[in-house]
DNA sequence: CGCAATGTTCGAAA
DNA sequence: TTTTCGAACATTGC
């Protein structure tokens, strides 16, 4: 589920289910999903903590506890579900965490893939944890600027879109939205960073704002739905233009949109619109 | 059966 | 030392 787009909604929607619960207590049936501390000490830390707020950073969500920050990130297929009552049935086969709150209410953590991970940091220092401390800017005036967003790119021969899938520069693209932005921007996946001039610069830096903060205002795009799952807005809310899209128009040109692998991902773009010259 | 899937991390190679 | 590349993590669905 989770670009920037979809952890937004997620973290709106926990917002608003489960602010100012206190954690009664908590199950962990994968241990891996807790990167720290260790299991035991994790459950036992959270025992009477109140969420106080959920923030995000990148794709990253933080709950913010009443004595530590709980970090939380998706991964590919991580899924928050809230129960408001006490569930009778054991928990279905991919849910991995359940925090079950004061007032019988829960949330579980579901994660097919089990690629997410969850951190208890001290109050307040989740900036500090090892995934965080190295992001980017977020995608948003005034934060993300030109002029520094250009510098950046400069400076790396990579090819510019695992570039920015790699949340250094700036943070929330992933496989969808960039292939969406780098379209809008009519610039090839594969291009070297610093071959970018930057005017070319200036319309990926506001392709990138756009992209990403339409699929916000439109609470995410859901490929697969999920019954259930916070942060599931329903169907397809963004059109796509070049993401998934393979053998289908351009919606500019008209050209068929082409399949192909960069650094490992399947990457769409229209091959008229988007020349790879660097 | 083989491959691809909304992401990050780690270690090796350059 | 720094940057870049590829494999690994784990499971499901086409």
């Amino acid at each position: 589920m989770p670009e920037l787009p979809e952890v937004e909604t997620v973290r709106k929607g926990l917002s608003r289910l489960v602010l100012n619960k206190v954690i009664e207590s908590v199950d962990v049936f994968w241990p891996r999903i807790i990167e720290k501390p260790e299991v035991e000490e994790f459950k036992m830390l959270l025992v009477g903590q109140k969420i106080e707020r959920v923030d995000r950073r990148g794709k990253f969500l933080i709950f913010k506890l009443t004595n530590f920050d709980l970090i939380s990130h998706l991964r590919m297929e991580g899924k928050y579900e809230f129960t408001p009552t006490q569930k009778e049935e054991s928990p279905s086969k991919h849910v991995h965490v359940i925090f079950h709150f004061s007032d019988q209410s829960q949330l579980a953590y579901n994660d097919v893939r089990k690629f997410g991970r969850m951190a208890l940091v001290p109050k307040n220092q989740s900036h500090d944890y090892k995934g965080i401390r190295l992001l980017g800017v977020e995608p948003v005036a005034p934060d993300f600027q030109v002029e520094a967003f250009y510098q950046q790119l400069t400076k790396s021969s990579m090819a510019i879109k695992p570039l920015l899938l790699g949340q250094k520069i700036v943070v929330g693209l992933g496989n969808i939205y960039v292939d969406e932005a780098l379209w809008q921007a009519k610039i090839h996946p594969e291009t070297r960073a610093n071959s970018l001039t930057y005017e070319e610069a200036q319309h990926l830096h506001e392709a990138i704002i756009e992209v990403l903060a339409k699929a916000v205002e439109a609470g995410g795009t859901t490929i697969r739905s999920y019954v259930g799952a916070l942060g599931e807005a329903g169907t397809f809310q963004v059109a796509l233009n070049a993401y998934g899209q393979t053998n289908e128009p351009c919606p500019r040109c008209l050209t068929p949109i082409e399949k192909i692998k960069v650094a490992q991902r399947g990457t769409h773009f229209c091959p008229k619109c988007q020349i790879r010259k660097g």
